[in-house]
RNA sequence: GCGAUUGUGGCGAAGUGGUUAACGCACCUGAUUGUGGUUCAGGCAUUCGUGGGUUCGAUUCCCAUCAGUCGCCCCA
């Protein structure tokens, strides 16, 4: 029996890869433009940090962590998200005593959460995220929210949808929360277990719930919105008048919980709206998460940021349809015939890659027709010939693939009249 | 954790309780002894996911198991 790849896993092969490196290399830009630098920490982390971090009563906590104990008796968690350890690494660093304030951070890399894979969930999935540390005006929580829109909008997506809420501060959740007991216990029993116990120990759940949305009392549910005392409400009115000017368009949502519980004031997430995507179309999700960095042992900093999943953005192309502009074939395969020109061409191919060509040859003693077919089906733009005949005049045919054309060249100014050619753009 | 569904060559996909398991794509060889993308002819499964059972006989029936896919909960 050979092995195969583990749950929820996946082997990402040539062909399907480039659309992954064309989204990093969008994201590091597009980074380098807002002046987010990345920071690297490790896959996993001492499992405390996300008890204190993500919070207990979370889903991700309580049953998705890949938790397990190495040969010192440490008890370590390959990390299921990436916010709770770079706020872990800006306070074990000090980075808030850094010149440049406020602290922007951006991580790419492997999650791991122990789940039943479906479309649009992995048990290792890899996440792009920012961090803002240090500031708390709502202008970078917009400006957070653009990255994030911008860089889906620079690959193509169009069929975008983002909702904003606002958690408030802690008076204000406070003074919800107890609302919302208020308005669901008489009637609890009416609901599903799920929500029963999400009453005491976290009712904003309740509105999320998915089982029960038809209830009339989720029709009637205390909004945060008007428990928000004057500094969250200003807040979330500044934040919505900065995205009005940059021209984002937004839905408020009332109802919009994230399953994490360090989020206060700004929640957010973006969603596919494209037909034929999957039951999962969250693409982004984030918000502020001021307190966090207290929680785990660091001076109060106020924070912001997002995570994005590589393989969603990926899906969501697929289900709009965007070819990515991938580019294709290669510069060169050089076709030999005998020994001595298979001999020749070992050098010239070295020539060619050194001169910043894409080059290829045959190394499976393919016939000239099978060398030909193996240079069509890399999509080479040109085919260098070398025979016994062209070796003894010292020449080399070069035929360009797409017109057909041939065309004989001195042997020892190919390297030279081949580099001509680019900038002429065919023979 | 719960549910549904699928598992036949590299890929897609028929099929039947009984000597040789369709077909398509891809691939290889040749027609064309040094020129690709077209055509034609041939070639390509000694585990029909794995293990067990029923049977004279099972890829087809039953059970178990593993794996994939999709959905619920929840999330990226």
């Amino acid at each position: 029996m050979s092995i195969n790849i583990p749950r929820g896993t996946q082997d990402i092969l040539p062909g399907e890869v480039e659309k992954w490196q064309l989204i990093e290399r969008k994201a590091r830009e597009l980074c380098e433009r807002y002046q987010y630098h990345e920071i690297r920490t490790p896959i996993f982390e001492h499992t405390e940090l996300f008890h204190r971090g993500v919070g207990d009563t979370t889903d991700i906590v309580q049953k998705e962590m890949y938790t397990f104990k190495d040969r010192g008796g440490r008890d370590l968690t390959l990390r299921p998200e990436g916010t709770a350890s770079a706020v872990r690494a800006y306070v074990e660093k000090k980075m808030f005593g850094l010149a440049n304030q406020p602290v922007k951070l951006y991580y790419m890399g492997p999650m791991f959460r122990y789940e039943r894979p479906q479309a649009g969930r992995f048990r290792q999935f890899v996440q792009f995220g920012i961090e803002a540390l240090g500031s708390s005006d709502p202008a970078i929580d917009a400006e957070v929210i653009s990255l994030a829109m911008n860089l889906y909008k620079e690959l193509g997506l169009k069929k975008l949808r983002l909702v904003i809420n606002s958690l408030g501060d802690k008076e204000s959740r406070n003074a919800h929360r107890e609302a919302l007991i208020e308005h669901f216990k008489p009637r609890i029993g009416e609901f599903c277990s799920d929500c029963q116990t999400r009453l005491e120990k976290n009712p904003l759940r309740i509105l999320d719930c998915k089982q029960d949305r038809e209830h009339p009392l989720m029709k009637t549910t205390p909004a945060i919105t008007d428990f928000l005392n004057n500094n969250s409400r200003e807040y979330f009115e500044k934040l919505q008048k900065y995205l009005n000017l940059l021209d984002i368009p937004f839905v408020v949502d009332p109802n919009l919980v994230r399953g994490l519980d360090y989020y206060n004031h700004t929640a957010f997430e973006i969603m596919s709206e494209a037909e034929g995507f999957g039951a999962i179309t969250t693409l982004c999700g984030g918000g502020r998460y001021n307190g966090l960095a207290e929680d785990i042992g660091g001076p109060e900093t106020p924070g912001i940021g997002f995570a994005l999943s590589i393989e969603r953005f990926i899906a969501a192309l697929d289900a709009e349809g965007i070819e990515l502009n991938l580019n294709e074939g290669i510069d060169c395969y050089l076709v030999s015939l005998g020994e001595e020109a298979k001999e020749y061409t070992v050098g010239l191919l070295q020539q060619l890659r050194q001169a910043g060509f894409s080059a290829e040859r045959d190394y499976l003693d393919r016939k000239i027709k099978g060398q030909f077919k193996a240079a069509d089906r890399i999509k080479a733009k040109f085919v260098a010939v070398l025979g016994d005949d062209e070796l003894k005049n010292e020449v080399i045919n070069l035929k360009d693939m797409t017109s057909g054309e041939q065309k004989e060249i001195k042997l020892d100014s190919f390297i030279k009249v081949f580099q001509e050619l680019q900038d002429r753009g065919g023979l």
